[in-house]
RNA sequence: GGGCUCAUGGUCUAGUGGUCAUGACGUCGCUCUCACACAGCGGAGGUCCCCGGUUCAAAUCCGGGUGAGCCCA
């Protein structure tokens, strides 16, 4: 009665492990380095499950490659920037970015996002992650946005960033621009309204729209040049109802004909496909919703309310005037904020933007030279980069974050930015070097910060010292893998991906692995707002950690998975599974460590399974498929090694057998070795209480190597384990669990024959004999073709040879001393098909199995 | 509407052309055999989503459908 206990040996190992500092990155060191480029994690409160697979699963890809001997370079890190800790922060306080100063606000984000830092750190120690703190990095540090404001002035320098006046998606409610990759669409009922526009020359056309109260922006009514509806339409004018303005009808080929009456107005700005038509048939844009949502002095009666009330008055005048046709609800797309799901409304700003519709080719080019982890994934960066149309918006009108570092002229608006031996700078705070170069007025600083994902693009600059350390610089980038999940592809992968490309024209990592979602255990995907979070932190607790791990190594990469609990307790079993294994191998002596001269059959056998586990191993942890090592190494050490082998020889190592004992030993560190990237506490336990050798810990031992292939490896070892199975089928379907007398074995081989004493063993047999072949007789039952052989012999005439062998009657088949089978005109040879017999030994049907070519009859 | 992924015993899952289809969980039977009952041994359980096609041979390849998930428009 023993069992391993994750409760005690768990925290052990991790306080161990802090204390030894064998995760430590060297700088120093001259071995080759692999580093990650693993995801900061967000500082919004404790890790839900989906962490707590994502994370492990990097750290089997850090813990390999250290076991290969790199030097490791894998960080702890943070990612504090952003609106999600501003809108936390809010809530807690009871605050907003108006009604709070800027120091206060920005205080008070700092003391939010810090605070969960230590709860989290702890957090990753408990799931068993070898994260170095010695190359920590958070994102809001100085030192971090440093990095963030000289990437910015050199792609200022360089023309790569400007300033515009462009139409932006906005979000009236949280007051800032929004880039593409923050818009999300959503189904919404929404209604549609028929509005006839009167025609300057006579008649009218019939628009349908979801937003009337626009209509005083509207610059066109489009229609397809084909549509008989509209036909002669091109090129005349309608009169805006309620204005009285004059606008222009066009066609155009990328209206939806099918969509309401096959006439849409154009608006500055409805939605991004408007802005799309004002900049194609260029369109003039008149604003008539301002930065908070409200109407402005443009849309006349409508002045002063907010876009719903507005469309209910609008609604209201139209149908007065009698040019409101008919409405009707329908199910709408609509682009809304990310984060606070108010819909995205188009509006013209002064804004910053990093230039990326222009390098679509390059990104991609760049996208081939990096190896993708599942290959598939590839596409969905395709995919967005390609569908891109507007440059990317990189200021936010936020406080919680890097602050653009240029100074503006309060009088001709011209920019001075900021030198980068300024850097970090905050220009609220640092005075401007002094008036207006070109028109001498005051300069003020910009309250514009960049979009956090300006700052989380250049974690790989950050981690390899880009403009901190030339000589860290040149070993460490590009770096060898980022892991993420697949959601952020088109913003963290695709933006990394473009600075690389801008900045230094190199790819920034050699591999990148893409993990899956995990789902409910229902298949849904877990929200906050559904109630059906995870958290990982009990599951740890009752199964252990390397249990949760398990359940990661199951999950291949790129695919959504559902939670499985049954994984975790399965993962808990083989834990307990390995100590016992490793016990037992730990528990005889060795006292000749060098690898024996000669093995038996079954000890060959055993031997070059483990080799193929390790070859097989190794190639999966190469290629980031953690869950098919993890079928390879549990098959192995689970079942052959420990129901087959160790079955087998436990009575020829009790009796000090030299080969067994070594093989029990080798086996059983090389089967913790590999799992040891996996299941990192029950490892490091049973190398530290069974197999302590020169290493302080198994996380710092090699990973194994397949043996050399000069052991002599005959069939004899598998077919006694097939023997061993047999004779336990037979004592299951006998319900025979008593002793064996004797096994007698036909047609043996002498190989298989110095096998007999481990066939004995496992089989609980007292004696096992040879024979020759006379003593029996028998008579055949059954024959069965054998498809393997005849399909690729036969060919098309497979068919006939089959058929042949399946109508025959058994009795009466005529063998030929061969072996071969004669059924009318054919001759057919032994090895296309089988033949089921039956035994008669001293006068009587035997108990008989027939193993491959062995035959035995068992002896009660 | 487009892209990607997927569809295999009750449940989950492996499997990329060779005919008793892998494993896990569950289930049933036997065994507390001295590493492990968190174990071992054995059994039952499947139209490999549907329809065509290629092939001597298809869960696997091709075409078409149906359904699901994710990403995007």
């Amino acid at each position: 009665m023993s069992a391993y206990d994750h409760t005690s040996a768990e925290p052990r190992w991790q306080q161990k492990w802090k204390e030894w500092n064998i995760y430590r990155f060297d700088p120093s060191s001259k071995d080759e380095i692999y580093s990650i480029d693993n995801p900061p994690r967000y500082t919004s409160g404790a890790l839900h499950l989906g962490h707590a697979t994502g994370y492990p699963m990097l750290d089997f890809a850090a813990r390999y490659r250290r076991m290969r001997g790199y030097n490791i370079f894998f960080p702890l890190c943070f990612d504090t920037n952003g609106m999600p800790v501003e809108t936390a922060t809010e809530k807690k306080h009871g605050i907003t970015k108006f009604n709070t100063d800027r120091k206060t606000y920005l205080r008070l984000c700092s003391e939010y996002a810090n605070q969960f830092i230590d709860t989290m750190t702890i957090q990753f120690e408990m799931l068993g992650m070898s994260l170095d703190p010695s190359i920590y990095y958070q994102t809001d540090a100085p030192e971090y946005r440093r990095i963030t404001q000289i990437t910015f002035l050199r792609m200022l320098d360089r023309g790569l960033a400007y300033r515009g006046t462009f139409p932006v998606n906005w979000c009236v409610h949280c007051n800032t621009s929004l880039a593409d990759a923050e818009v999300e669409r959503e189904e919404r009922k929404a209604e549609l309204y028929y509005v006839d526009f009167v025609l300057k020359g006579g008649g009218h056309v019939t628009i349908a729209t979801t937003r009337p109260e626009l209509i005083g922006a509207c610059q066109a009514v489009l229609f397809r040049e084909d549509d008989r509806r509209h036909a002669g339409l091109n090129g005349q004018k309608a009169v805006l109802p309620v204005y009285g303005k004059e606008v222009p009808l066009l066609a155009d080929d990328r209206v939806d004909a099918a969509f309401g009456t096959g006439a849409v107005m154009v608006c500055s700005y409805g939605d991004k496909e408007d802005a799309d038509w004002i900049l194609k048939h260029k369109l003039p844009v008149s604003i008539i919703i301002d930065d908070i949502g409200k109407m402005n002095a443009q849309a006349g009666f409508l002045a002063g309310k907010n876009t719903a009330d507005a469309r209910v008055a609008m609604v209201d005048a139209l149908s007065k005037k009698g040019v409101l046709r008919k409405s009707e609800t329908f199910d709408h797309s609509v682009g809304v904020c990310w984060r606070c799901a108010t819909p995205v409304e188009i509006i013209e700003t002064k804004q910053w933007f990093l230039k990326s519709v222009d390098f679509k080719k390059e990104i991609m080019e760049k996208a081939a030279e990096i190896r993708w982890f599942p290959e598939f994934m590839k596409q969905r960066l395709k995919d967005w980069t390609e569908s891109l149309t507007w440059d990317w918006v990189i200021s936010r009108q936020r406080l919680f974050a890097t602050p653009l570092p240029v100074w503006e002229c309060t009088g001709c608006g011209h920019i001075v930015p900021a030198v980068e031996s300024q850097c970090y700078i905050d220009p609220l705070e640092t005075s401007p070097p002094g008036p207006c170069p070109k028109c001498g007025s005051e300069l003020k600083g910009s309250t514009d910060v960049f979009d956090t994902w300006m700052d989380s693009s250049v974690s790989v600059l950050y981690n390899t010292f880009w403009e901190r350390n030339e000589k860290l610089f040149s070993r460490l980038f590009p770096m060898s893998l980022r892991g993420q999940a697949h959601e952020i592809i088109r913003t963290w992968a695709y933006y990394t991906i473009l600075r690389s490309h801008l900045l230094l024209d190199e790819i920034p990592w050699n591999d990148i692995m893409i993990t899956g979602f995990i789902m409910a255990p229902d298949r849904t995907p877990m929200h906050t707002h559904l109630g059906n979070m995870i958290d990982p932190v009990p599951i740890i607790k009752k199964y252990g950690a390397d249990a949760l791990r398990y359940f990661a190594a199951t999950c291949s990469l790129g695919t959504d998975q559902a939670f499985r609990e049954k994984d975790v307790v399965h993962g808990q079993r083989l834990c307990n599974k390995v100590w016992n294994i490793a016990r037992f191998c730990a528990s005889f002596d060795v006292k000749d460590k060098d690898m024996p001269r000669y093995f038996g059959s079954v000890d060959s056998w055993i031997l070059s399974l483990y080799s193929a586990a390790v070859r097989d191993a190794t190639a999966f942890m190469e290629s980031y498929e953690f869950d098919r090592a993890m079928r390879v190494i549990e098959q192995f050490a689970w079942h052959d090694f420990a129901d087959d082998y160790i079955e087998m020889v436990k009575q020829r190592a009790k009796e000090g057998d030299h080969a067994s004992v070594w093989i029990l030993r080798t086996i059983a560190m090389g089967v913790v070795r590999m799992l040891a990237p996996l299941l990192p506490h029950i490892t490091e336990a049973v190398y530290q209480e069974f197999f302590r050798a020169g290493e302080k810990s198994i996380h710092v031992c090699r990973w194994p190597e397949p043996l050399q292939q000069d052991i002599v490896v005959t069939g004899a070892g598998r077919t006694a384990v097939d023997i061993v199975h047999a004779v336990r089928d037979w004592r299951a379907k006998k319900s025979y669990n008593g002793p064996i007398a004797q096994i007698l074995m036909m047609q043996c081989t002498d190989e298989l024959k110095a096998a007999a004493v481990d066939i004995t063993g496992a089989c609980r047999a007292a004696e096992v004999r040879f024979g020759t072949a006379g003593s029996y007789r028998r008579a055949v039952t059954a024959v069965k073709p054998n498809y393997q052989y005849i399909g690729p012999k036969y060919r098309e005439k497979a068919k006939d040879i089959t058929e042949a062998l399946k109508s025959a009657d058994p009795s009466a088949l005529l063998l030929n001393q061969d072996g071969s089978l004669k059924i009318g005109t054919l001759s057919i040879e032994k090895e296309a098909f089988q033949l089921t017999v039956s035994y008669i030994v001293e006068g009587t049907e035997a108990d008989a199995l027939q193993v491959g070519d062995i035959l035995l009859f068992i002896k009660k």
